[in-house]
DNA sequence: AGAAGATAGTAAATCATCTTGACTATATTT
DNA sequence: AAATATAGTCAAGATGATTTACTATCTTCT
């Protein structure tokens, strides 16, 4: 959620309140979570919109989140809820609806007669091949911005800082 | 919510399609969108935990994000509305939680009949300082991580590229 | 001044996502 | 074989969001 700061609309009122807003409290625009989540939401939204673009109507935020934690080679329900840390019963529902919107299909796990593993279908890994085409094109215009090496070190930085993340928890 | 892959739980079944998985597609683990949306998702569960053990276990996400966008000036529902990109009903109701919560209120605009300010309570403004102090803690061990300069470039990088998301959208 | 249209907000119904609690069926451990 | 753990489902409900429809106020343009 927490969004880009409206530009458009410039605080209002007593110029007072407004002048302690940007000494005290400017960490809340500056700070690294808020830059994150911004650049992030900002990919988000050019990748959905091309997505669109390409017909996928009926995919959601948190269908690509769903797809995304599901690999070619079969996942179990409970190792997508684990993955996206959500309720199996919230995994369970994400999966029937793109069952039913015939992106993935469920077969049951030879392994465990309780498991049933999610695989893609045809469709769903057709979808992968058009969703890599938005993400390359939204990663092409951001390397222009920043210039090719700084964008590639972008993707360094941000690889080590999640390898520390992980682990410490 | 694309999260983690979850290194615990190792590929299953055939070996053949999880080899495919690792080259043809790749990029579904290491693209900038899913990086920086990792990232930042450990920024907030870091931070919201904090909040949480400060005794915060009325706020979520979701409220967060409406907090965020609230200036110390007062901010009209429709500016945080557009501001998260969400419905005014929307917006409206999250404002509602949190003034029944006690962190915002609401005034009328003197200088508009129909419109009305969020503002903060006392309780509010202690919640963004008690905030801030996690937010710091974070950033000093993120920076730890990735050595001072290489942070705070980061920073840069971030702040760079929003400038030009926000100007090409 | 007065009508037309824009803007701020509310109301009600509904949808999408996710949770908790209770349960079944299969596996694993002892 | 009994006890326990794991994979998943069913059902009810909370939260966060949307759409459609509406009121009240403000702005603009004759």
């Amino acid at each position: 959620m927490i969004s880009i700061p409206s530009q458009k609309t410039p605080p209002p009122a007593e110029a007072n309140t407004s002048q302690v807003d940007k000494d005290a409290f400017a960490w809340r625009h500056h700070h690294i979570g808020r830059l994150l989540f911004e650049v992030q939401r900002d990919f988000q939204f050019r990748s959905l919109a091309q997505l669109k673009s390409l017909g996928y109507t009926d995919i959601s935020r948190a269908s690509i989140s769903v797809i995304a934690s599901t690999s070619l080679g079969g996942t179990r329900l409970t190792d997508i809820a684990k993955n996206l840390d959500i309720s199996k019963q919230a995994a369970s529902q994400m999966v029937k609806d793109l069952v039913d919107k015939g992106y993935l299909s469920r077969t049951p796990d030879p392994s465990d007669g309780r498991a049933s593993l999610v695989t893609f279908t045809d469709k769903g890994q057709q979808f992968l091949t058009h969703a890599k085409l938005g993400v390359d094109e939204i990663e092409a215009r951001y390397a222009t911005w920043l210039g090719e090496s700084t964008f590639a070190s972008l993707r360094e930085v941000l690889l080590d800082l999640l390898e520390h993340t992980q682990a410490n928890p």
